[in-house]
RNA sequence: GGGGUGGUAGUUAAGUUGGUUAUAACGCUGGCCUGUCAAGCCAGAGGCCGCGGGUUCAAGUCCCGUCCACCCCGCCA
């Protein structure tokens, strides 16, 4: 009696066998990817994650059992034992084991395969909704597995890199202290202490520093965060920092440890090889030529600021409004693309600027002879026009996009915003480009209209940059305090912030003050933090890197759920498991838990 | 919380100014076929047009509401 193909183990994966293997009896376990039946022989492409096999089932091989052959189906689970032998004249060249195919002797079906609800292919055109649905089939397919097997090989060169390096790997609890600083916490009930609850950790923050304080001086973590916020493209309820800490640190060695880090990645990963240093750039510089803290740095097309030029009115409403309102204005010099905008294209600029609060968009094309075919033209002298045209560096041609506002910040998220979406329409960008840049000197608060109050632009627990702590003592202004906080920006996107830590106890009491956070109330959400600074703490810093954003961007994917296994709508369910979902009443009375009336 | 887009066989889509039996491709079922690799040829089955109201002689199509997904703003220290 011969053994059954399931109770044996596999001689090799589907992407294994080359024309060198010719002859060997092989056992192949894997999926249908698809099927070719001819009457007489029938092909069939077996799939595991290592690649494809093509299997042949031949009459004069299988006589009568070719007839349970035809009906193999897609996605059915199959072992087939045979030779390996040559393709001779029929090679696949698309895929690495096309030299070859196993002449089948023996198959069984470990598993049939109902009517699948998309099909299970690389281009699929399956909504994601329905992929979501069963995710299961859907990580079958080999561009969600390249994915995965990107983010696995990432992780493994991030703990390697960071274990050579003295780090320690340790891990925080996930059950841990609400502090509703910042993010809106995931909240867990507790059932022994009825009314109380824990928080998902949004970062392992605090406890990371409290191991610095207990000397493990270089630690990092592979960690879960949550947030429950509102989600985009690129943001989940649950997603993955790699996140790290060090004693006695400079900025200097934050940066070196953490370009080799990224040197590392680019070249295993991706074949690049990175320069370093980054180039870096202070959080205003960022703020005047990019618009926005995370700089695109993959072309120029800077936003110039004109308000000097224009401060002494020119008689255009919109602008000496702005200026009025003791806001900017600022612009973009579209180079040479004047007459590829049609009106139209630049209502739709128009729209997209107000969307992020702008009220409208000036612009204006150059002319031949240098002046300005603009709505506003008429406003300007010529010895204006002839000012602003040189600081733009305007020539024929070129089409100068202009926004204004009371508001800094509305000028320079829109603009910020506008200049990408310009550079992405009129080819700017290439693919397969990085650009890293280090923002460094963000300021330490921002004001807080709603809240009446400073609030923590990085966190609470950020270190001033040492020359700025002299402003505590003066009193009043803080809202130019600059902290030693940095982020790692890559073509466009923050993959990565950290700052120095505050690590006396009298400097983070003066903090807190700032923030207006009273004694009473730091005591009762940070008291533990605040101790422990008291006991011998010594400097700290370090930062978080996105894993998530890291791990699309190499993969060159448009989307946080494509890098992630089993990922959640952007209303925070999970299709599959159809999580979250009513509970009974009884574990909500176990967790003192009012129940929801019936209405 | 606000705005936009989409939802029609298993899947992806088409469906005109409201009008007779709602199309196509792939998939599925059956048949033919020994060199396919997007296999080919023939036949067939398959529909709560997201859901609930309304207008109308008549609704996939028009109106109102609602649910789900995606994208954007707010939000995300």
């Amino acid at each position: 009696m011969t053994t059954s193909l399931e109770l044996m183990e596999r001689t090799h994966t589907c992407g294994e066998l080359r024309g060198t293997d010719e002859g060997k009896t092989v056992l192949l376990k894997g999926w249908v990817d698809s099927w070719r039946d001819h009457g007489g022989c029938l092909f069939i492409d077996l799939r595991d994650r290592y690649g494809l096999t093509q299997a042949i089932f031949n009459y004069a091989e299988l006589g009568q059992t070719l007839d349970a052959a035809s009906s193999l189906r897609n996605e059915f689970v199959l072992a087939v034992e045979g030779k390996v032998v040559s393709r001779g004249e029929n090679i696949n060249k698309n895929i690495p084991t096309g030299e070859i195919e196993i002449s089948v002797s023996r198959f069984e079906v470990l598993s049939p395969c109902k009517v699948l609800p998309f099909e299970v292919d690389d281009d699929t055109n399956a909504h994601e909704e329905l992929r979501l649905k069963h995710r299961y089939l859907d990580l079958r397919r080999p561009v969600v597995q390249k994915n995965l097997i990107l983010r696995h090989r990432l992780m493994q060169l991030a703990r390697n890199y960071l274990s050579e390096h003295d780090f320690m790997e340790i891990e925080t609890p996930m059950l841990t202290k609400s502090t509703p600083e910042g993010a809106r916490d995931y909240l867990v009930p507790s059932r022994v202490h009825g009314g109380s609850f824990y928080a998902l950790p949004q970062s392992p923050q605090l406890f990371k520093q409290l191991l610095m304080v207990s000397g493990y001086d270089r630690y990092f973590q592979i960690a879960r965060c949550f947030r429950d916020e509102d989600l985009r493209y690129d943001r989940q309820p649950e997603f993955t920092q790699i996140d790290l800490e060090m004693s006695f640190p400079t900025e200097e060695t934050i940066y070196g440890l953490m370009e080799g880090m990224m040197v590392l990645l680019w070249k295993e990963l991706l074949g690049i090889e990175l320069q370093t240093p980054f180039p870096r750039m202070t959080y205003a510089e960022a703020l005047d030529k990019y618009g926005r803290d995370a700089p695109d740095t993959r072309f120029e097309m800077f936003l110039t600021d004109l308000t000097d030029l224009l401060k002494d009115g020119c008689g255009f409403g919109v602008f000496d409004g702005a200026i009025e309102g003791g806001g900017l204005v600022k612009a973009i010099n579209v180079k040479g693309k004047a007459k590829e905008y049609s009106r139209k294209m630049i209502d739709q600029l128009t729209d997209y600027v107000k969307t992020f609060g702008a009220k409208g968009m000036a612009f204006a094309k150059v002319k031949d002879d240098g002046t300005w075919q603009a709505g506003f033209a008429k406003f300007l002298s010529e010895d204006l026009m002839k000012a602003l045209s040189e600081r733009l560096g305007a020539e024929a041609d070129d089409l100068l996009l202009f926004g204004a506002d009371p508001k800094a910040s509305i000028v320079n998220e829109s603009l910020g915003r506008l200049r990408i979406r310009v550079a992405e329409e009129i080819g700017l960008i290439q693919p397969k480009q990085y650009s890293f840049t280090w923002v460094t000197h963000f300021p330490m608060f921002e004001y807080d209209e709603e809240e009446e109050r400073y609030v923590a632009l990085h966190h609470p627990f950020t270190m001033p940059r040492p020359e700025e702590l002299h402003k505590f003592e003066d009193g009043g202004d803080l809202s130019d305090m600059l902290a030693n906080a940095y982020d790692l920006v890559l073509n466009g996107q923050e993959v990565g912030g950290g700052s120095l830590r505050i690590h006396r106890e009298e400097i983070q009491k003066k903090v807190f003050h700032a923030l207006k956070i009273g004694e009473d109330e730091a005591r009762a959400k940070f008291g533990f933090l605040l101790d422990a600074l008291g006991y011998g703490a010594p400097p700290h810093g370090g930062l978080a890197f996105g894993l998530d954003r890291l791990t699309m961007i190499l993969a060159g994917t448009s989307s946080i759920r494509d890098v992630i296994a089993f990922p959640k709508t952007t209303r925070a369910s999970c299709l599959m498991s159809e999580a979250p979902s009513e509970v009974d009443d009884k574990q909500l009375q176990e967790l003192s838990i009012a129940l929801r009336k019936e209405t």
